[in-house]
This record gives C-alpha cells, sequence and structure tokens, in this order.
DNA sequence: GAGGGGCAAATTTTT
DNA sequence: TTTGCCCCTC
C-alpha cells in the first residue's frame, strides 16, 4: 500500500511525505509538485495510523480546501480531514469555542466595505468625521494593527505620529462598535483566535492535542496573527509543515510577512528543510523566463528552477497598437489555434494586474463569440440589490448588526430620511442599545414622529417577523424578505429598465442559495452568509468549463494553464505605479510577474501595447521593465501578426513615440510611470518625493532661482519646495 | 424626506 | 469613463 502513496515521486518529494515527524519546512519552487506533496504527506499521516481528527491542512483560498479534501478522500475513502483556510478556520473555533470565549456565535463578519462604513461611524460618533484621513486610511491602518496582533492599547503605545494617534482613538471607538455589533472583520477571524491561543492556555493546549499534525500551504503568505495561530498550535505536537516559496510572496501589501518562512528554522529548532526546485509543469524556455526575471530581485537568497522538460515555444512578447487591439488580438489568436484544433478554450488563461483591464477582454470576447469567465466570484454578491438582500438576511441572523440596519432601514423607502436616523441613533446610543432595539421602541423616541416613526415601526415589524423564519433553508428565507421588505415590489413596480435585470440577479442569488442548501440540508442562513463572506475570487471558478479564463495575477496563484497570456505589462500597471520608486514594492511586483510567468506550462506571451486608454484618457505605455529582464532569445513579435523586430521593447517604444510625437505636436504624450527630469513642474502632475512619497502638486510660482513648487501629499498633507532644488519625480503629467 | 442634476474624484492587488 | 457625493428643489 505505501508503494501506491510514494512509487511515482522522486526521491526529494518522497523524504518531504515521509517526514511526519517534527517541524518541516518545505520550499516548494513554482511547479515543483507542491500540491501532490501535501496530498500524498496527509494519506500517509492516515496509512501511519493517526487519526483524520487530528490533522488539520491549511489551504490559501476554500477552493483549495475543497480539492485537497476531495483528494484525500480518494486516496483514503472514509477520512474526513479539517482542510480549511486560516479564515474559515478563524471562523469556525470563534463559533465553536463562542461560550468560552464570551463571544456570541451568531456574529456576522464584516467584509472591507462593512468595515469602513463603520469606522465612519466611529469618526462621526467622536466628531472627529472633518479629520483629514479617510475611513478606508483608517481601517486599513486597523487592520494592519490587528494583522500584527496588537490592541488598541498596544497600538495607542507606540503611536508617535498624527496619523498613529488619530487611529489609535478610533481604533477603540471601532473596537467597541463591532463587538455592539456583534460583528467580526476579517482581521477578528485571525487575531481573536490568535490572542485565545496565546491567553488562554488550556484552550491552547486542547487544540494544540487536538491538531497534533498541521501542514500550512503558501507559508510564504501568512501574516503575524496566521504565524501566531501555526505557533501555538505546535507546541506540545509539534508536528509542523509549512510549504511556500519565498518568491511567490505577493501579499505583502496585506500583511504578510516574509520573515515568517525566512525565520523557520530558527523559530522551530530542529527543523528539517526540503527543497523541491525540479519544475514538473513548464518548457524550458518558460522556466528561463522565469529565472532570468527573478533573478533581478536583490533582497532575495539565490535560487533557481531547474526542469527536465522538453523545450518548448520560444517565449513570446506582443507588440499591440492600443487596448482595444491587444484585448483583440489575444481573443483571436486564441480562436484561431482552436480552430486549428491545437487547443481547447480552457486550456488558455489570461491574466491581468487590475481588475479594470478586463473590461476590453470581456467585449472582444463577445465580439468574437469565444467563451470566456472573468474569475471574480464576489461580483456578483457585490452587487447593491444582492448586497441588500444579504444585508436583510444579517440582520435577521444578528438584529445588533449596525451597518445593515443602516443599509436597509430605508431600502425600499418608508420615509425615514437623515434626520430621523439621527434621532435614533441619538437615543440608541443615549440607552446603550442597537438602532434595532431603538426602532422597536420607537413609539418612546419623542422627536421621532409621522412617516418616519410609522417607517421605523413597520421595519422593526418586518425583521421580527422574518426572525421567526430563521430555521427555513436559505433560499425560502430570502423569497419571504423579498415579499415582506417590500424589496419586489420595489423593483417590479419600477419604471427603470435595469431593475428587471436586478430582479433577476436576486432570483439568481436565490437559486444560490437553494443550490448551496441542496448540497447539504443542514445548511442555515448563517452557514450562507458566512461561505458568501469568506469566498475568494477563485472560488467561483469552474475550471471545468471549456471557456478561457480572465483573472488577476494574485487570482492566479496556484494554477496553472497550457497557454498563458499576461496583458498590460507596462510600466505603471505592472509593475504598478503605486510601486515604482520604493524597491520592496517593486520586487513584490517583480515576484508577481513571477508567479504569472510559472502558471504557462508550454506556452507563454507577454502583452503590451503603446497606447493605453485610462479614465477615458490616452495616454502613451512604456513596456515593463521586466520584459528588458527575460533572456535574450525570447521573440518580439507585432501582435496583429505584420511583422517581427529584433529590437527590444524598450528600444521599440522610443522610436515608435518618438515618430508619434512628430504625428501629434499638438497632444503631448504622456508617459505613464515615465520619469522626467527636467523639472517642468506643472499645476495637477502628480509628483514623488524621496521623502514624502507621492503627493500631487497644487500651485507653481515665480522663476528661475524663486520658482516654488507647492505640493499636497496624502500623509504629509502641504508642502512648498523651491523648484531647482527639490528632487522629485514626475509620475503622471496631466 | 425624496429624487434628480451637476460636478468632482477615482482605480492595485484580497481574505 | 464611471461612480459617488453634495446640494438643490419639490
Amino acid at each position: 500500500m505505501s508503494v501506491d502513496l510514494l512509487s511515482d515521486l522522486t526521491p526529494i518529494q518522497r523524504e518531504a511525505v515521509e517526514c511526519t515527524q517534527g517541524p518541516l519546512l518545505v520550499l516548494a519552487g513554482a511547479g515543483s509538485g507542491k500540491t501532490r506533496v501535501i496530498t500524498r504527506r496527509i494519506a500517509f499521516l492516515l496509512q501511519q495510523g493517526i487519526r483524520a481528527s487530528n490533522i488539520l491542512a491549511i489551504t490559501f483560498t476554500n477552493k483549495a480546501s475543497g480539492e485537497m479534501r476531495h483528494r484525500v478522500e480518494t486516496i483514503s475513502p472514509g477520512n474526513r480531514v479539517f482542510v480549511s483556510t486560516f479564515h474559515s478556520l478563524g471562523a469556525r473555533l470563534l463559533r465553536q469555542y463562542a461560550d468560552r470565549l464570551g463571544i456570541d456565535k451568531n456574529f456576522t463578519i464584516y467584509d472591507t466595505d462593512d468595515r469602513n462604513k463603520l469606522v465612519k461611524q466611529a469618526l462621526e460618533a467622536l466628531n472627529m468625521d472633518d479629520v483629514k484621513f479617510t475611513p478606508e486610511r483608517i481601517g486599513g491602518a486597523i487592520s494592519k494593527a490587528k494583522n500584527q496582533l496588537q490592541t488598541p492599547k498596544d497600538f495607542e503605545r507606540t503611536a508617535n505620529d498624527f496619523l498613529s494617534q488619530t487611529v489609535a482613538k478610533v481604533y477603540y471607538g471601532y473596537e467597541k462598535r463591532l463587538r455592539a455589533a456583534n460583528a467580526m472583520d476579517f482581521d477578528d477571524l485571525l487575531y481573536l483566535p490568535a490572542l485565545a491561543l496565546r491567553h488562554n492556555e488550556e484552550l491552547r493546549a486542547e487544540l494544540d492535542a487536538r491538531f497534533r499534525y498541521v501542514l500550512i500551504d503558501e507559508y510564504q503568505d501568512t501574516n503575524s496573527a496566521q504565524y501566531e495561530i501555526a505557533r501555538r498550535l505546535s507546541i506540545n505536537y509539534p508536528n509542523l509543515c509549512v510549504v511556500g516559496d519565498p518568491d511567490q510572496n505577493v501579499y505583502r501589501w496585506r500583511g504578510s510577512d516574509i520573515t515568517n518562512i525566512l525565520n523557520f528554522e530558527r523559530d522551530f529548532p530542529g527543523a528539517r528543510v526540503i527543497t523541491l526546485e525540479q519544475n514538473f509543469r513548464s518548457t524550458q524556455a518558460v522556466i528561463a523566463a522565469a529565472n532570468s526575471l527573478i533573478a533581478h530581485n536583490k533582497l532575495r537568497k539565490k535560487k533557481s528552477l531547474i526542469t527536465e522538460n522538453p523545450g518548448g515555444e520560444p517565449v513570446r512578447i506582443l507588440s499591440f497598437e492600443n487596448g482595444l487591439d491587444e484585448a483583440e488580438g489575444v481573443v483571436i489568436r486564441i480562436k484561431k489555434t482552436i480552430e486549428e484544433k491545437k487547443h481547447r478554450y480552457r486550456d488558455h488563461a489570461i491574466f491581468v494586474r487590475i481588475n479594470a483591464l478586463t473590461r476590453s477582454l470581456e467585449s472582444a470576447f463577445i465580439k468574437h463569440g469565444v467563451p470566456f469567465q472573468i474569475v471574480k466570484g464576489l461580483a456578483f454578491f457585490e452587487r447593491k440589490e444582492n448586497r441588500d438582500v444579504l444585508a436583510y438576511l444579517r440582520l435577521i441572523v444578528n438584529p445588533a448588526d449596525t451597518v445593515s440596519f443602516y443599509r436597509v432601514v430605508n431600502e425600499p423607502t418608508r420615509g425615514i430620511g437623515k434626520t430621523s436616523l439621527d434621532r435614533l441613533t441619538a437615543y440608541a446610543e443615549s440607552h446603550e442599545i442597537g438602532p434595532m432595539s431603538a426602532a422597536g421602541q420607537v413609539a418612546k423616541i419623542t422627536d421621532i414622529k409621522g412617516k418616519a416613526a410609522t417607517g421605523l415601526k413597520d421595519f422593526a415589524r418586518i425583521i421580527t417577523d422574518l426572525r421567526a423564519s430563521l430555521e427555513l433553508p436559505p433560499h425560502e428565507v430570502i423569497r419571504l424578505v423579498l415579499d415582506k421588505s417590500g424589496y419586489r415590489t420595489m423593483l417590479k413596480d419600477s419604471t427603470d429598465d435595469d431593475d428587471a435585470d436586478r430582479l433577476a440577479n436576486i432570483e439568481e442569488l436565490i437559486t444560490a442559495a437553494k443550490q448551496f442548501h441542496d448540497e447539504d440540508n443542514n445548511r442555515t442562513i448563517g452557514d450562507f452568509l458566512e461561505q458568501i463572506a469568506l469566498a475568494s475570487d477563485v472560488d467561483n471558478w469552474d475550471e471545468s468549463a471549456d471557456r478561457v479564463s480572465v483573472m488577476t495575477l494574485h487570482a492566479a496563484k496556484g494554477l496553472e494553464f497550457p497557454v498563458v497570456y499576461m496583458m498590460a505589462t507596462e510600466q505603471g500597471l505592472l509593475p504598478h505605479e503605486r510601486s515604482l520608486g520604493k524597491e520592496e514594492d517593486m520586487e513584490e511586483e517583480r515576484r508577481l510577474c513571477f508567479v504569472g510567468i510559472t502558471r504557462a506550462m508550454k506556452e507563454l506571451y507577454l502583452c503590451h501595447s503603446r497606447v493605453r486608454e485610462f479614465r477615458g484618457q490616452f495616454l502613451y505605455a512604456v513596456p515593463s521593465m521586466f520584459l528588458d529582464e527575460l533572456p535574450r532569445d525570447v521573440e518580439r513579435v507585432d501582435g496583429m501578426g505584420n511583422r517581427n523586430t529584433a529590437r527590444t521593447a524598450m528600444e521599440d517604444w522610443r522610436t515608435r513615440t518618438a515618430a508619434a510625437t512628430l504625428d501629434r505636436p499638438k497632444s503631448p504624450p504622456i508617459a505613464m510611470g515615465s520619469v522626467s527630469t527636467d523639472g517642468e513642474y506643472v499645476n495637477g502632475q502628480v509628483v514623488q518625493h524621496d521623502e514624502y512619497g507621492i503627493g500631487q502638486i497644487t500651485d507653481v510660482s515665480g522663476y528661475g532661482a524663486l520658482k516654488r513648487v507647492k505640493v499636497r501629499f496624502p500623509a504629509a498633507g502641504e508642502k512648498t519646495f523651491v523648484a531647482n532644488k527639490v528632487k522629485m519625480k514626475i509620475v503622471k503629467r496631466n
């Protein structure tokens, strides 16, 4: 039997599977058979007599969890191993141990949007809403603090500038509101379990003993809170196996900390380290491109991927005239290879750096009748109508959920305006109750009368009534919500054409809820809401459909495709303009590009175009510097199939831009991400200052040595500089 | 209090 | 280009 599990593995992979005791770090290069190793390892543990309930496997997405669970069950039938993402695990632990942790297990999970709304409420309550920092910014800072396990008190202690001091104040109020709303933000799902494991030794020991064997995939992308969880679960039973690749760390911006993987040996004494560097996925051409690119990262331990695969097609750089040509050119190319029966649609993936780039692709696909799917799972649930319906559901499950309350209390309109809501809020705060409870006793609120009072009373009644149906299957509850809230009538009676679509979308939501329930009859609305809240973009990706997949580079992590196209490999997009000039960010952009490249099994195309439309403006685009970091033998091709050129992408661009400039003297070219050194500052330009970062010029005055430039920075506010002396790069002309 | 018009700002990446 | 916010009118 053990032969079955190990016989088709390489000796080094086999070692990673068989080394079951003690801490183990598997440095797994892209395409080195990582998933296979993890799956086999779990199966091997089971075969060694380890109970399934003693194994915990953490993956990066719910989809990956599902697949791994399925694979393990295929190899070792009847074994239900706990495979989950860190966030799902956190939610599960918080609900399971709610009593011991002193929380209500019916909490709502707040997404980033909800979080920002609550931050805004906290700001308003503190009379700080005139502060110049946006709720998004403050919310982001709070999120970062939680990722680093800083409580409001910890944070306050280290707050030494105006921004952090502001954040510290809001952090307290925000936490108070979150708890009052019986809600958890994304970060809480890691932060609270991590702190519980740190401070509650009894619980920690219990969970450590329950999860004796812990496996963590994509370990390079874990943050401090996740590290804490992993560590605390591996003290009495230090059988912690982490798998990752420092070159694929692409979530630094979200708090992931590369030192988690780099310091593993130090943090877990006696750890074994196994390095998988043979790539089984890609051709030599693709691997050469990946190695050549990533070698340009300086803050990195040198390593290379090797492969015994065939050389394969050369990697190609496709140049296009504009973004529309690019989108169409790629779609046409794909269509052609299908007609030649070389590939199927599903063999193709198109990667983009930012979601906005999927639009032109969408039209091109429709125009040419090529089946495609844009892998952005949440987009559907983020539609206003669906968010509204979900808010009703959340409120039914958890009436304390203030964000949902304010979202739907007047949707459809019930004659409740801002003034009445302000009064309701004031009443609720002074009586230390939630707005939902306050609405229930609106008769006692003397300054709310007439339509508003009736509306609030009706609303309270609707929610109370609906709560009686809490136990019904999710799709039936949604139907009741639609009928009782008046939402259906509102859309039905509307004269707006779009409202018919909205109703159709809600019907689709109902179908999704029904499917969810059909898969498992025990599932409740709460489960439905949790699944939506914790879904990642790729979770809804249908990999069996014969369609071209379009997704962001981030979503592509962990996947592979025979043919890969990367769109808009241009300065300002990849690397993204927000990373320009910041070395660590630039290296992350390069890793992102590396991730994209290493998804390709057989063919890889890197596209860029000369002109890119941006916010309704046409800008000249510089080919990505990363293209010049590829091996000499990549082919440079005119994307529309006209001619080949041996020039580098950079040279190509320079020549063409020069020509274009002559063609159109009246509209000077604007180069995204290009750098001007002539110091010709103009009002409105976006500049990068060495110390203050990105800012925008608000005023230019004087001449020569007296010339002054005033720049507004998001953090530092307005500063005035001597134009001839200040060191600033012009990031974008206007 | 609702709704429409006009103007400004905005676009990384995501659990 | 699109979205969201503010202000004004009914």
